[in-house]
DNA sequence: TCATAACGTTACAGACCGGTAACACCCCAG
DNA sequence: CTGGGGTGTTACCGGTCTGTAACGTTATGA
């Protein structure tokens, strides 16, 4: 048996999975470190032992958010090999499911917003990090025979990115409702071309 | 003559205009009130006499912006006058200037972000004005003669929120370079139907 | 069994935060 | 001249923040 309690994973483990939930929902500056461990079921000294700092912290949690991202273009890949614009459409699905059962929106673009400082060491990171993101898109768009398909990807990014933050400040009877209408519409007319 | 000084104006004005430049250059949890009173070349005491708390400056301080959005829209009218169409385009211009000379975006967004508190009272002023700003540019598009207003003033309102935000974290080279191409493609996609 | 590393506990440092009290000042209206 | 409202100054309160020191406890694995 793998002990009675819930708790048979490392310290670390919890403090990471339970910073990245608490910066998700509470922003990065609105939590504190001794928040994070005691919701995490341990101390401050054992974080410090595993992050050398808060800021650490925070760019362990957006590695960590960046791989379940990739989780997600494995699992599209996984469910519809080999068809590419089978993909797409699942990217629009999942980003309307996001924004349908979370409202907090992107850790990455929340981070960037709040760490307003523009030499804080997390700043690389996410940009490095969305980078990439954009970089699948476009791929995925090309390979979906798409003519243009750097300005579909962008286009779909922005409205994505867009939708996160408008559920936040106008709500979800706002544009964002109107997503996936948008995004299939988009997606069509770039096709047709 | 109005005073050799540079400083002929009130406190209270001081006050709002150095909080605003100073929330949107640091955020909201990012800049204290010693920094805003101090920067405004004014105290503490005389803050707290014409603001109730840090909260209520907060929202003084949206509302200050939100009045100078609607300025824009007045200048709108006043360039073209019932040329509505002429004015959406000067809609996206002016949203385009907006992304090149500022990299920190949109007051309100970020305040959404940053007041992760759902109970937050700047959470129901900000829901107000962008509302506003919304129903503002539904009508601009139905009175240009789109079919589809809203859904293309929701469109074009998520492209400028999503690259607004993709400005802070993946750069100007990002995606919202593009804003210009997207927003005047969809107008005009919107038009022929 | 026993050394060693990981973990927990308490206390503390130093800084900053929002907000208040008490009092001195200055300038303009009456 | 006078009084009062707007303003500036200083000091302070209680709280929270990141980060550290010192020491005790537990688990691991050779």
């Amino acid at each position: 048996m793998e002990d009675g309690t819930v708790e048979r994973v490392r310290p670390r483990d919890r403090i990471l999975e339970t910073a990245r939930d608490m910066f998700h929902k509470h922003g990065i500056r609105g939590v504190g470190i001794d928040a994070i461990t005691e919701a995490a079921g341990t101390n401050k000294m054992t974080l410090y032992r595993h992050f050398e700092s808060k800021d650490d912290l925070i760019i362990e949690c957006l590695r960590a958010t960046a791989c379940s991202a990739n989780a997600m273009w494995e699992k599209f890949e996984t469910e519809h090999p080999g068809d590419k614009l089978a993909q797409l459409h699942a990217w629009v699905r999942m980003a309307a499911d996001c924004l349908m059962s979370d409202s907090r929106g992107c850790d990455m673009a929340n981070a960037a917003i709040e760490l307003s400082e523009s030499d804080h060491p997390a700043r690389r990171v996410i940009k490095e990090l969305k980078q990439a993101q954009r970089d699948r898109l476009v791929a995925l768009c090309r390979d979906a025979g798409v003519g243009q398909a750097e300005l579909l990807a962008d286009t779909l990014s922005l409205l994505l990115e867009g939708a996160r933050v408008s559920l936040q400040s106008v709500g979800a009877e706002g544009p964002s409702a109107q997503f996936v209408r948008m995004a299939e519409g988009l997606i069509a007319s770039f096709k047709a071309r």
